[in-house]
RNA sequence: GCCGGCAUAGCUCAGUGGUAGAGCAGCUGAUUCGUAAUCAGCAGGUCCGGGGUUCGAAUCCCCGUGCCGGCUCCA
């Protein structure tokens, strides 16, 4: 007998090899279909595994997030399955959960059709309805690989091959399905509730461009159609609160093909959005002792060359020939940062030294990753070169943190964090890069913050810090980075002059806060779906007059607001109020006031908010007041 | 860059081998109105570009460009 213990409940003598799903069952636990997996002493297993020693037992419920991801998995299987009986000869390559549902890669002769997808849907069902139970069992690696072998399962094959040989096999198969996968699933098909098929791609095997291009099949699941139904329209939202929509909706931006992909153009009310975000960003970096500085836009190739840019970045970089000298046009602001810290001999007095620009790059990206304002060929990052003594990089690490935490509290942004250590590709000694990578995580640290580490995903010239912020729909955008540079300041010879009279090497932090700045404004549109707050909204106010007998005095409350310094539109068109509310409404203006002739009589105002709420009748002044005190640029609270 | 899809009026879209359409937006006029669309009229097109098939191409084929969803890359 063995002893089976409920986690935060009783335990109970059950006989070797009694499997979960019955301990549970003896336990008390409801055996209904919302228990899919078992977590054995932290170890997620099927509810059929036998258990052969005492152990600590505890539900894997379909509403956690564990219960989700396997049942997910397994509809991974069922897809694979309904595809394979579809379309006989096709190969079978991964097909893992993922956040919002699951994939599987297939190698076809022909691309999966949209309609293919309704028809594997189907398929899906049936095999659902027969509820075939996910066998599980262990297998030699050269069963498995005759197996796949005989299937002319290769990439199976290949997977197989890439596992330890001290590894167990595990296969798990419903029907006539085989997979290997190391689980675990739900008991049975059946288990699998509402589902969907999302949609087709193309994906390379194993990620690596050089090597085959599969068709993935995407799709997601939930523990009820209540909550797919849920996903679905998220996703609906999210499509409504799309920056790409929202920026023409509201005349931020363009981008226009006959200027050029990639490539965004401003309109009035964009510009001034961005410009705002500038104010900001000076006034914070100045408050911050950081210096304000401008390099040019193109810098000889020879720097380049020197910046090690050339040998590593010259791929994503625009150049041009000027008379004899070709210039390369600045991918990154670092190479002017590096003249200007040249420019005298420094002392340690001096540091850190934080040179700040607004500094706008251009960057060759690839035709096929280009992406609203979040992905351009041309964008202005809000970056700053930290270069400061060995001693200090840890306590400026922690600096640059506040600050970004204290800029993404203004904003209304969650966020995470993550670190990342050297890339094949990469340049500096071994040491250097330990020496970074720990003061990093020094900072981490210091700050006891939560990060994940991603194995050689740095910068080639150091390891770096990213924070991916959430916006309102969870979706993660990478914005803010610190990234250590201990090659630079070599490669450009930089020196301060010590205590001891000597010449030392400094160190350089690059780092940005925002990162680009129309990548932050894409973001941020979709963060506040276009409703942006008093101080970003780009006309604050609309004044909406009823009747023609209003339109002196409206004119006369325009000047005033104007003269108090609010960003006011005055609505004088022969339409009605509902018609110009409505219009408002969808600008997402946050005050609209309605003038009629009761307000030219009171000398008053009726402002209606975005939210539906109106105020009647309130003094010119209250209201003016109001709208200046709530359109200040915030100031940051101290966030530590 | 790679895989797939798409490209018709400013926007959203209909039109599948036989005379280019609708709604919204725009313009003109009427309406002077109290919190999310007043009415009428007018104008608006290299059907993405180039080549081909055909008596005839928005429609079929090829090439290119751009966009969309992914992959890879990344602020």
């Amino acid at each position: 007998m063995i002893k089976i213990q409920l986690e935060q409940g009783p335990s109970r003598e059950e006989p070797e090899g009694v499997t979960p799903g019955q301990a549970l069952k003896d336990l008390g636990v409801a055996a209904d279909r919302q228990v899919v997996a078992a977590s054995v002493d932290g170890e997620l297993l099927d509810l059929t595994r036998p258990l052969e020693r005492d152990c600590t037992l505890a539900p894997v419920r379909l509403d956690s997030p564990q219960g989700l991801e396997i049942m997910r998995h397994s509809a991974a299987h069922v897809m694979a399955e309904a595809v394979r009986s579809l379309f006989p000869g096709v190969k079978i390559a991964i097909g893992p959960a993922i956040e919002a549902g699951f994939y599987y890669d297939f190698d076809v002769p022909e691309p999966f059709t949209p309609e293919d997808l309704a028809r594997i849907e189907k398929r899906m069902a049936q095999i659902v309805k027969r509820n075939l139970p996910f066998a599980r069992r262990e297998v030699s690696r050269d069963e498995a690989l005759r197996l796949f072998q005989d299937q002319g399962e290769t990439y199976k094959v290949e997977i197989l091959e890439d596992i330890p040989a001290d590894q167990a096999l595990s296969l798990y198969q419903q029907g006539d399905f085989v997979d290997l996968c190391r689980g675990p699933h739900v008991p049975s098909t059946g288990y699998i509730k509402a589902f969907k098929l999302t949609s087709i791609s193309g994906a390379y095997w194993r990620g690596d461009e050089h090597r085959p291009m599969l068709q993935r099949l995407y799709g997601t699941a939930f523990a009820t159609p209540e909550e797919l139904q849920r996903h679905l329209e998220l996703l609906e939202e999210a499509k409504r609160r799309d920056h790409r929509r929202l920026g023409r909706e509201l005349g931020l931006f363009l981008i226009e093909e006959e200027a050029g992909p990639g490539m965004v153009i401003y309109l009035p009310k964009g510009a001034l959005l961005r410009s705002l975000i500038e104010d900001f960003e000076r006034r914070e970096h100045l408050r911050r002792g950081y210096q304000i500085v401008m390099g040019p836009q193109m810098l000889k190739a020879d720097l380049w060359k020197r910046s090690g840019h050339w040998d590593n970045y010259r791929d994503n970089m625009y150049f041009s020939q000027v008379e004899e000298t070709l210039y390369g046009i600045k991918p990154m602001n670092c190479v002017a940062h590096m003249l200007i810290y040249k420019s005298r001999v420094r002392s340690y007095r001096e540091l850190p030294l934080r040179f700040f620009e607004l500094g706008t790059v251009l960057r060759h990206e690839r035709s096929g990753v280009l992406h609203g304002l979040t992905r351009v060929r041309q964008f202005t990052q809000d970056d700053a070169h930290i270069i400061c003594t060995e001693e200090q990089v840890e306590s400026e690490i922690t600096g640059v943190l506040d600050f970004v935490f204290e800029v993404m509290a203004i904003f209304g942004f969650e966020y995470e964090v993550e670190l990342s250590t050297r890339p094949e590709k990469s340049i500096g000694s071994d040491a250097e890069w330990e020496l970074a990578t720990n003061a990093l995580k020094g900072a981490l640290k210091t700050r006891s913050l939560p990060y994940h580490i991603c194995e050689g995903e740095g910068a080639f010239y150091g390891p770096k810090i990213d924070i991916k912020l959430k916006d309102a729909l969870q979706r993660r955008w990478q914005c803010a980075t610190i990234q250590c540079d201990f090659t630079l300041p070599e490669r450009f010879d930089l020196t301060y002059v010590a205590a001891d009279g000597q010449r030392h090497r400094p160190v350089m932090l690059h780092r940005v806060i925002l990162g680009s700045l129309e990548r932050f404004m894409g973001v941020l549109v979709e963060h506040y779906a276009g409703a942006f707050p008093v101080w970003l909204a780009p006309v604050q106010v609309v004044l909406l007059p009823i009747t023609d007998r209003v339109h002196d005095y409206a004119q006369e409350i325009y000047d005033l607001m104007r003269a108090a310094g609010l960003r006011v539109e005055l609505d004088t068109r022969p339409e009605t109020l509902r018609y110009k509310i409505r219009e408002a409404q969808m600008q997402k203006i946050p005050y609209m006031v309605v003038i009629g002739d009761r307000e030219a009589e009171s000398r008053t105002l009726s402002p209606r908010l975005r939210d539906g709420t109106e105020w009647k009748d309130m003094p010119l002044e209250t209201f003016i007041e109001w709208v200046q005190e709530e359109g200040r640029i915030p100031t940051p609270a101290k966030s530590r």
